[in-house]
DNA sequence: TCCAGATGTATCGAGTTGATACATCGACAA
DNA sequence: TTGTCGATGTATCAACTCGATACATCTGGA
């Protein structure tokens, strides 16, 4: 149950933890919410339906549909969280370790920042930035050690993909200004988190450390 | 041979073509080019090597390197294109089809346009532009038909997910911009590929189309 | 001299993908 | 009525990929 599943199972929780929901609906709704960034297939979805139902964190209710026919009857599951689903749940949205702020989860635990108390907001989004900036630091590195020996497609490639990284940066500023704004002048709630058009020099900003694992 | 593999052989075929090198090296540099895009394991590299040398497009020489003691003998194994893998590779960098721009593949095409011709690059870069604005098209869509329903959160991901699109969609226009300048009026190999400061309106270009398949 | 860390080849289990099978439902036309 | 088409729905499989790791040698520095 390693790799993506811990993005799948949170996100599931999540996702029926708005409302319950059968297998292809919350198929539909995960490409909906995170379409832009990745995509989900049955042979992932069913698999993990199927072991968290075994951890008893949600159940399946077999449910008949109306149809206008009345001798068909056509088999549709709906899952829903249990207590225990529940409690796990407000666990995982707790969290807020070096794994919440890696590429692969990020995306899923911002997606459910609604669900996810103001600290533990703030703390993600300072985690993915100090990560992100090491990222910076290490893109910036090897290519100015082999601006050199490098055509111009392939620099630019680099140039673009460091841009792309710096872009992320700033829209992380934005948003921890505007988590910051929120909880120190406005009731819980109000504005848009939109990333502000001042970038807004918060380089203090710097919780706990991860290494960059080879990537030169 | 499925997957990830169509990336990774050109982009062995096309490291090897530059140099020879060893297993650990194609690893490094492969990294180094691609690194802030995707990363290459193991897993996938040694299999893929294997499979290019049964299928003779490259020759892997067990080459023992000079050490400082004299008993021992380090393996390392070169491996380099053989005439049929240099063929083939021109074959793979003349390709512009549908595959060459989507998201998997573009990036690797694009990292060797240094070896690929001026018409090949001009319609690769068109055909990516193309697939990123169906892409765009269909974003906005679902982000239209749901903004209702969605909290503040999962709109902002939204939003900056469809930013994202949207600025990969001007680099491509500055790039175009800049092939078909170089194709014009400058001798070839001259200006540097950077993004136009003007976007410059080309909905014109719009070649051959591909579907889009299940995003909502 | 010895050790930590880089270099180097190689494999494995666990998990994921994309395709596909199978079946029902709703709508629309002949 | 019947036929067919595309969406809805659950489920599985072979092929493939990843991350970790094993194993060994080389290099630089304390």
């Amino acid at each position: 149950m390693r790799g993506r599943s811990d993005v799948l199972e949170p996100a599931i929780l999540g996702l029926l933890h708005e409302s319950p929901m059968h297998g292809y609906e919350l198929r539909k709704r995960l490409n909906l919410v995170l379409g832009s960034f990745r995509a989900l297939s049955y042979g992932s979805l069913y698999p993990c339906l199927k072991s968290l139902v075994e951890r008893r964190w949600i159940e399946g209710t077999e449910s008949v549909v109306a149809p206008h026919t009345v001798a068909s009857k056509r088999a549709r599951i709906v899952y829903q969280l249990t207590a225990d689903g529940k409690e796990h749940l407000q666990q995982v949205l707790a969290s807020s370790g070096p794994a919440t702020w890696e590429d692969e989860n990020f995306d899923v635990r911002f997606a459910f920042f609604g669900q996810t108390d103001a600290e533990t907001r703030l703390r993600i989004l300072e985690g993915r930035r100090t990560r992100l900036t090491e990222r910076l630091e290490t893109i910036r590195q090897s290519f100015a050690r082999t601006r050199e020996r490098m055509d111009e497609y392939t620099l630019e490639l680099q140039r673009h993909g460091l841009e792309q990284v710096e872009r992320e940066v700033r829209w992380l500023d934005g948003l921890i200004d505007n988590e910051r704004g929120l909880r120190r002048t406005r009731p819980a709630g109000t504005g848009r988190p939109t990333a502000a058009d001042t970038p807004a020099e918060t380089d203090d900003v710097a919780p706990a450390r991860t290494t960059e694992k080879e990537r030169g």
